[in-house]
DNA sequence: ATGTCACGCTTTGCGTGA
């Protein structure tokens, strides 16, 4: 089961390039975020056409998250976030998807910081930290991926100096996202990959993509027993540099067989990858 | 502070968010 993250900065706009890189990348399950189109404006038909059912939940002009899956339409759990009935921004959704709780995240970019956008994200992160518990809890397996606009270390960013200050890169922030790993979820990428940059993002400002200064902000966050199944996981950076390319690129990770389920074509299981393990 | 992209109203430029 392969799965993706991908801030696609305006579904509409850029669906000629969404579409390419799924039929390209063939992923199971796809979370999108900045649809930036209202409920109706969602391309169900063209994605339908292109084989992938859908959930989604949209805004006008900011925001909206949707989760794509191949073969049939996700089961709808969550339209968003709890702990905040007031909070009407389009930032979460969450749904079953073969065997899998799956969420799709678009957190708060938080600035200027200081300032309310930064409180907000905050607050945003606090309640996340709440639900995620909440779903560890379960025991279910689950899936927590999006845009969490946090870059987690000073190895997720091209150069620190410079971003001081900023949402992105503030120690609050941070200290909030490293809580969610110190719960017991597994940051998917890091896994497979413990070093080394692995940009998602690329400012659309001052020469940053042909530069390569990026910073991982997408994140996918594994529950114990899922971690326990990833196989690989990777950029496809390719899709930044394509014509019209939303400032992320989408990122993945590939899940074995559930233990004792199924194995693999050679007729014995995959061994997944201890954490930590260079690959 | 800068720079780039896109949207929608304040509407054919500008304020805003990222």
């Amino acid at each position: 089961m392969k799965i993706a993250t991908f801030n696609i900065n305006n579904i509409n706009k850029r669906l000629p390039n969404l579409l390419d890189w799924l039929g390209q990348a063939q992923p199971d399950v796809v979370c999108l975020q900045e649809l930036k189109a209202e409920d109706q404006a969602f391309p169900e038909a063209a994605l339908a056409a292109a084989g992938y059912g859908a959930v989604w939940r949209g805004q006008r002009t900011w925001n909206g998250v949707a989760i794509l899956s191949r073969g049939g339409a996700p089961i709808l759990t969550r339209q968003s976030l709890p702990g905040d009935p007031s909070d009407g921004q389009a930032r979460y959704i969450e749904a079953a998807v073969s065997g899998v709780l799956v969420a799709s995240i678009y957190l708060p970019n938080g600035n200027p910081n200081p300032g309310p956008k930064f409180a907000y994200k905050l607050a945003w992160q606090a309640r996340l930290a709440a639900h995620a518990a909440s779903l560890l809890a379960t025991g279910a397996p689950v899936i927590l991926a999006g845009d969490y606009n946090v870059a987690p270390t000073e190895a997720d960013i091209y150069q620190p100096h410079h971003w001081a200050g900023d949402a992105l890169v503030d120690p609050q922030a941070r200290a909030r996202f490293s809580g969610l790993i110190e719960a017991g979820w597994t940051d998917g990428l890091r896994a497979v990959h413990p070093t080394g940059p692995l940009w998602t993002f690329w400012a659309y400002m001052r020469q940053r993509w042909p530069n390569d200064k990026g910073l991982r902000l997408d994140h996918l966050l594994l529950s114990p027993g899922l971690a326990d199944r990833l196989i690989d996981a990777g950029v496809d950076r390719q899709v930044r540099g394509l014509e019209g390319a939303s400032d992320h690129a989408p990122a993945w990770l590939v899940l074995g067989p559930e233990r004792g389920k199924s194995v693999s074509p050679g007729g014995r299981p995959k061994r997944p990858p201890r954490k930590g393990e260079q690959r």
